[in-house]
RNA sequence: AGGCCCUUAGCUCAGUUGGUUAGAGCGCCACCUUGACACGGUGGAGGUCAGCGGUUCGAGUCCGCUAGGGCCUACCA
């Protein structure tokens, strides 16, 4: 005998109690049993600096759903979890925590200060698992993974080493996106653009020993403190005169040669003459190559005029600096003309700052030789990225791909594994070498800088099983099934683990990936602190309960991006206690276990019951399938529509006289609680992988084989228990119900007023009434129904699927808007016949249309026809 | 500039390979404290599927154009 359930669905205690005992049973650890079908999926590591957010609360549902399916379904799953050291992020904390005691990571020292990170790490790094833990999520937490961990720096530094050694990793000098903030180089996939509204100022140069003027527009005036030269194009007229000769740099009234370039100088664009700054553009710094001009930094590492830019310059931020450059200009009289304009300029997506293009020493990965088998992968179905339209925003940046910038000039991460001694030799090796291998020189200082966290997430796959060991965790569980992640870095993580999956492993290292949409608001704007529209998954955990904030992302999550909305968790945590509440009925009525209880018995079982049978299994050869598609709105809408509007709405309704005693034997009622018990039970089943910890504290109340729904089996579809003849029954059963509902309601009759039915069903077994009647009298409320017995004169009749029904009011009570609706209704139904009959007799759509179609078109046509003519007798 | 996506009920969205009467949640209106649940029940209103054209016996669904919106990529001074 199940215990008996409170009146409401309390969440807080339930949830925690349950994971504590989960995670104590060891659930969430696969075996290691190479033999069984296994199913792995690695989180994307999130920061240790971050708080989980909207965003990671979907991300890892959705992984949960699919572990928790899967796992159910009798795979040996590992969902691997862990986190990354976000260098960046990690080390601004730190270091904004030292700034607030008033020192600097500068006045620690490195060691020091890496130690202080790891300290940090010790004390708040945690704080992302433990909220993942009240999500619900079913990760093997044994396993846990740190990028920064020992064995994956390991990883790190042999596949740094290898790519060393195939030419694949390169040191050298070139044109860096540099962060000024940061103080550190970043891959171009780390700077962001955004439209900005800025000036576009026109400066005249002019030409030496000649009276001509050429002027040229920049947004950027500050840095022609550092130009080298005008370039004009070759085959424009208005310029062909001044190639070759000088220009004189106002301000500075330096000598600039005047060169043609072709590539650089659109003729269209302002007035056709561009100043070229090679240390400080990307584009003039291709331009200072092809022309062969010098390179003049004048912007240092922080952002600050250098010694180069000139007196009164040195010393001064950039942003200051421009506004000096264009006093300065305009005092002289070389300013000609100042614009409003508006452009993208890169941005660091981490701390906001302006881009400063820099020239500098770093580390390189070159790209192609990557690329090329991971463009394969895709291009040949290897891997499968869904939704599919992601593929075409994938190959597309894999053929453009530049190489790849490694290097950071931070402290805490990956120090790059390269060794020089006294004598300028560069070894590269996993281990520190005790001394030069070329000169054995003793005296080796190692690379300062430290690799982009990028690279070590990219390993993450199998960086995490052990590799470059040959380790059980490999053998058995790689390459993982699915990945699940964001679009939003596909590019900076998703194609680095496929490059590197394929180059260290030799397999894609996921053959599906899935990404996610966005979260927004539910207006489909972006949430934000600033517009106040963020929601907090740790509150509404707290205000709706785990479960419903899971299913709420849930049943958004196609793909697309979601329209979260506080409404619609309410609405997920109404569900939740429509669950509770619905096997609190259930309980109050069932008198055994799921494991005591005897087998049903399917040929002795009534239409109504073969009817739930038949729905549940549809609904779980949906959910099955769905899920297989990381369809997870279908699958989630499936089972809600089942349990709330088939099951509590009409099954436990008429199921209820049985139950209650009002109808039926004693076998019947003995049947009728089985049948509540196995819909029950499979229903909390299929719910399971969505709404973890309800269906679990009832599932083990109702007593299963198993001690937790969670090791229970995931229901599968029956071929057996589909019932076409059963579903039309019910169907029309539960729609003369509603028509009477609606006959009364339209009346002005309270449900408390009974009424005499009429069913007129010719041509079918009389015992059908035998067998419902009670049905339409519980359910319809009503006095009596008779068969096949014309009702008093007077009386309206309807046509309901394939039944004339006539209810027996006490008198004629027909409002206008009944009248109204009436009319209504048949004008719709003459509408619909007209364009059938004209259907039917068109010899094309007789010719061409499969016969099934054709068949429901003349069923349709049939019954329109009885329709029209028993609303029109009622006139 | 190139690419991808979106436009269906008041709001937010589903709608499989074209096929009977276009669905859901919330919101709205009316009634109901019926022995699981008022975080509930019952019934109802509400849509020329952005617009135009085409293919087809048949188009929300396929094709083209137009309008509006979003996203991604790109070195436009």
């Amino acid at each position: 005998m199940p215990e008996e359930l409170s009146k409401r669905y309390e969440p807080a205690e339930i949830e925690q109690r349950l994971y504590a005992f989960w995670e104590k049973s060891e659930f969430f650890t696969p075996l290691l049993d190479p033999e069984r079908p296994k199913f792995s999926i690695v989180i994307p590591p999130p920061n240790i600096t971050g708080r989980l957010h909207i965003g990671h609360a979907l991300v890892n549902t959705l992984q949960d759903i699919l572990v928790r399916w899967k796992r159910m379904s009798g795979f040996n799953t590992l969902w691997l979890p862990g986190t990354d050291h976000a260098g960046i992020a990690t080390q601004m904390i730190v270091d904004r925590e030292l700034t607030r005691d008033g020192i600097s990571r500068f006045d620690l020292g490195r060691e020091k200060f890496v130690e202080k990170v790891w300290e940090w790490k010790e004390s708040y790094g945690h704080q992302i698992i433990d909220q993942l833990k009240r999500l619900g999520a079913s990760a093997d937490w044994t396993r846990l993974r740190f990028t920064l961990d020992e064995g994956l720096s390991r990883a790190v530094r042999h596949t740094f080493v290898k790519l060393y050694e195939d030419a694949l990793i390169y040191r050298g000098v070139a044109m860096v996106n540099w962060c000024p903030h940061c103080r550190t180089a970043i891959s171009d996939v780390e700077v962001e653009y955004e439209e900005r509204a800025s000036k576009l100022y026109y400066i005249d140069y002019k030409v030496a020993d000649t009276d001509r003027v050429l002027t040229i527009a920049t947004t950027r005036p500050e840095t022609m403190l550092g130009d080298t030269a005008l370039a004009v194009h070759p085959d424009d007229e208005r310029y062909r005169d001044v190639i070759g000769r000088e220009a004189i740099l106002p301000i500075a009234n330096r000598p600039i040669p005047i060169v043609a370039d072709p590539i650089l100088v659109d003729r269209e664009f302002g007035t056709g003459v561009v100043k070229i700054t090679p240390a400080h553009d990307k584009n003039d710094y291709e331009a200072g190559k092809r022309n062969d001009l010098p390179q003049l930094q004048v912007i240092d590492e922080g952002g600050k005029m250098n010694e180069a830019s000139g007196e009164g310059f040195a010393g001064l931020d950039r942003f200051e600096a421009r506004k000096k450059v264009v006093e300065m200009l305009r005092a002289s009289g070389a300013l000609r003309e100042v614009k409003d304009y508006t452009h993208s300029i890169g941005i660091h997506g981490k701390c906001e700052t302006v881009i400063e293009p820099m020239i500098s020493r770093q580390w390189f990965v070159k790209i192609e030789p990557l690329a090329k088998p991971a463009i394969e992968a895709v291009r040949n179905g290897t891997i499968r990225i869904l939704p599919q339209s992601w593929e075409a925003t994938y190959f597309n940046w894999m053929e453009n791909i530049h190489d790849w910038t490694i290097s950071r000039q931070l402290w805490w991460g990956h120090r790059i594994p390269a060794f020089t001694c006294a004598n300028d030799h560069l070894t590269v090796a996993v281990d520190e070498p005790a001394s030069c291998p070329e000169c054995g020189s003793k005296e080796l200082t190692q690379e300062t800088d430290v690799l982009d966290t990028w690279f070590s997430s990219g390993l993450w796959p199998f960086s995490t099983m052990g590799w470059p060991d040959d380790t059980q965790d490999l053998k058995i569980f790689y390459p993982t099934d699915v990945l699940i992640t964001g679009f939003d870095i596909l590019f900076f993580w998703v194609a680095r683990m496929i490059m590197f999956g394929l180059r260290f492993t030799g397999e894609a290292p996921f053959s599906q990936v899935f990404l996610n949409g966005l979260v927004r608001d539910e207006h489909g704007q972006k949430m934000s602190k600033t517009k106040g529209n963020v929601i907090d998954p740790l509150d509404v955990i707290d205000e709706f309960g785990a479960d419903a904030v899971r299913f709420t992302l849930a049943i958004f999550a196609s793909g697309r991006d979601i329209p979260l909305a506080k409404a619609r968790m309410q609405g997920y945590a109404a569900f939740a206690n429509k669950i509770w509440n619905a096997s609190r009925f259930a309980m109050m009525h069932i008198d055994t276990t799921i494991a005591a209880a005897k087998p049903i018995d399917r040929d002795s079982m009534r239409t109504v019951e073969r009817w739930i049978l038949s729905r549940l299994n549809d609904t779980t050869r949906t959910v099955n399938r769905s899920l297989s598609e990381f369809r997870y709105d279908e699958a989630s809408n499936a089972i809600y529509q089942f349990f709330w509007h088939e099951f509590c709405d009409w099954y436990i309704e008429m199921v209820k006289p049985v139950l209650l005693g009002r109808h039926g034997t004693e076998e019947d009622q003995q049947r009728a609680k089985r049948v509540l018990l196995e819909v029950l039970d499979r229903s909390l089943r299929l719910l399971h992988p969505f709404m973890p910890f309800i269906t679990d504290e009832i599932w083990q109340k109702l007593g299963g084989h198993e001690p937790s729904i969670m090791v229970s089996p995931y229901p599968i579809a029956e071929e057996m228990l589909e019932d076409v003849e059963a579903e039309r029954m019910v169907k029309a059963v539960k729609a003369m119900i509603t028509k009477v509902r609606d006959a009364r309601a339209q009346r002005g009759f309270t449900p408390k007023d009974r009424f005499k039915l009429y069913v007129r069903a010719e041509g079918r077994d009389t015992t059908f009434f035998d067998a419902y009647a009670y049905l339409l009298i519980d359910l319809a409320r009503l006095t009596e129904v008779v068969a096949n017995e014309d009702p008093p004169a007077g009386v309206q009749h309807d046509v309901v699927e394939g039944f004339t029904i006539a209810i027996e009011f006490p008198e004629k009570v027909v409002t206008k808007e009944q009248q109204e609706r009436t009319e209504r209704e048949l004008e719709k139904s003459r509408k619909e016949l007209d364009a059938l009959d004209a259907k039917l007799v068109n010899e094309q759509f007789m010719k061409n249309a499969p016969p099934a179609i054709v068949k429901g078109a003349q069923a349709r046509q049939a019954e329109l026809r009885e329709r029209i003519e028993k609303l029109m007798q009622n006139e």
